[in-house]
RNA sequence: GGGGAUGUGGCACAGCGGCAACUGCGGCGGACUGUAAAUCCGCUCCUUCGGGUUCCUUGGUUCGAGUCCAAGCAUCCCCA
């Protein structure tokens, strides 16, 4: 193994929190392996680049020859996280959760390596609990304590509900510290309150306790939230690659380096180098951003996508060309009474379009085209023999070819 | 258990009983670009355009209800 101090340099670079750095310290001059905890809350099988990066720590990890468990809420989910949210999450069923789980893990695996990486369900565990183990667990925690958490207190002083059931989400989550023996869990910055209750937690049962780990939560393309699913500014790691790139290409020049500390193979050496280069000015964010945007589409979709995808890019949107693998639909392109078919209908068959109302308004928006050509604004109606075959455009980046 | 407040399109916020409903954000389309930022323009319930269906739910008053009344549901506040 490296140096402790080399090793805390790859560490601690991009996190948020480490607490407490020191204790973290200690245990990496034992100079054995260390177990990295991260608890998957099976919510949504679909991950994104904002997922990833506490994955990408873990496997900064595992490069230094760590091993990583990581947990399935498969018990956790009967009550859902409640950090950071603003009201109670609905419950999962049992299929949901293991459905989602198992995509997740195809997902994980793309950055963690297999073979330093053990699953676990924490349903395992924390199902077979009785009352007096579960009151026992609960009797470690206090309420005032939890209340002091900033998305209860918001909660709270905001009037919103809390359901009881929620205050014993942390309980749970430190529990599976206590089970696996963790010396790391690692979360969302919205996690620090979980990750401590694991400390408070090992400690009351006699164990050296866990450091909490957290990265910063990754702000989205638009710069601005942080990367979610609801505000559709995510790029997801199953995104195809041309896709892929064309996301990172849309990102605000002020978020690259961060997103080269967190979400790129690059060396720390390298990001701290763009990080200078940002900072006195010399960078340039074009170029920096499609060796990004390469970099991140070798990642998921392997080595050499990414030259594939930043060339499709180009063809689409420097040439304005018609990308080769666009969707093939079927519509039906039966004319009407007067020979001619209804547009606003096979645009919205084509999933151009949520409504024909919808189809109506982006063809009088100048939005639509046919084979590149623009259809003229109130032609709802056209000829079926422009449409046989033809390539159906809606705005710049929504495409679907007729069979 | 008692008293009070609120419930409008993805979000926020308007709406004297009389035109699908002000405005902002977001989103989408167009121009300009580096699918960045900034800026400008248009659109943002459904409808082959005739019309149809909306303002928590259900009833009621009315020629006419998002607006008035009643009950219910939900959320919040104060008291116990």
């Amino acid at each position: 193994m490296l140096p402790v101090e080399e090793q805390l340099k790859v560490i601690t670079s991009g996190t948020m929190q480490i607490v407490p750095l020191d204790e973290l310290k200690k245990k990496l001059e034992k100079g054995t392996p260390l177990n990295i905890k991260l608890g998957v809350d099976p919510t949504s099988p679909d991950l994104h680049l904002g997922h990833a990066v506490p994955l990408r720590k873990m496997r900064q990890f595992q490069d230094l020859g760590h091993k990583v468990t990581l947990i399935i809420g498969n018990g956790t989910a009967l009550i859902g996280d409640p950090s950071g949210r603003d009201s109670t999450r609905p419950p999962l069923t049992e299929e949901q959760v293991e459905a989602n789980a198992k995509t997740y893990v195809e997902q994980a695996m793309k950055v963690l390596d297999p073979e330093k990486t053990t699953i676990v369900h924490n349903g395992d565990w924390i199902k077979p609990l009785n009352l007096g183990k579960m009151l026992g667990l609960m009797s470690k925690f206090n309420v005032a304590r939890i209340l002091e958490r900033e998305d209860f207190h918001n909660r709270y002083t905001e009037g919103r509900s809390i359901a009881l059931h929620e205050f014993i989400y942390p309980v749970l989550q430190a529990y599976d510290s206590v089970v696996i023996d963790a010396d790391v869990e690692m979360g969302g910055n919205d996690q620090i309150f979980n990750l401590l209750a694991g400390r408070d937690l090992m400690r009351a049962e006699g164990m050296e306790p866990q450091v909490a780990l957290t990265m910063p939560l990754l702000v989205g393309t638009d710069g601005t939230k942080k990367m979610s699913k609801s505000y559709k500014n995510y790029i997801g790691l199953t995104d195809a690659p041309a896709d892929m790139f064309g996301k990172v290409m849309s990102i605000a020049d002020e978020i690259v380096p961060m997103y080269y500390r967190l979400c790129s193979t690059c060396s720390l050496d390298e990001v701290d180098a763009i990080d200078r280069a940002f900072a006195d000015g010399t960078a340039d964010p074009y170029k920096l951003k499609r060796a990004l945007g390469r970099n991140i589409v070798d990642l998921y979709h392997g080595a050499g996508e990414g030259e594939k995808a930043e060339r499709a890019f180009d063809d689409l949107f420097k040439k304005h060309e018609i990308p080769e693998d666009i969707p093939q639909v079927s519509c039906d392109l039966t004319p009407n009474d007067d020979g001619q078919v209804y547009l606003a209908r096979v645009l919205v068959e084509a999933g151009l379009a949520k409504s024909a109302s919808e189809a109506r308004r982006l063809i009088d928006g100048r939005g639509v085209k046919i084979n590149g050509e623009a259809v003229a604004p109130k032609s709802y109606n056209v000829d079926p023999a422009m449409l046989a075959g033809a390539t159906l455009q809606v705005g710049k980046r929504h495409f679907a070819k007729l069979a």
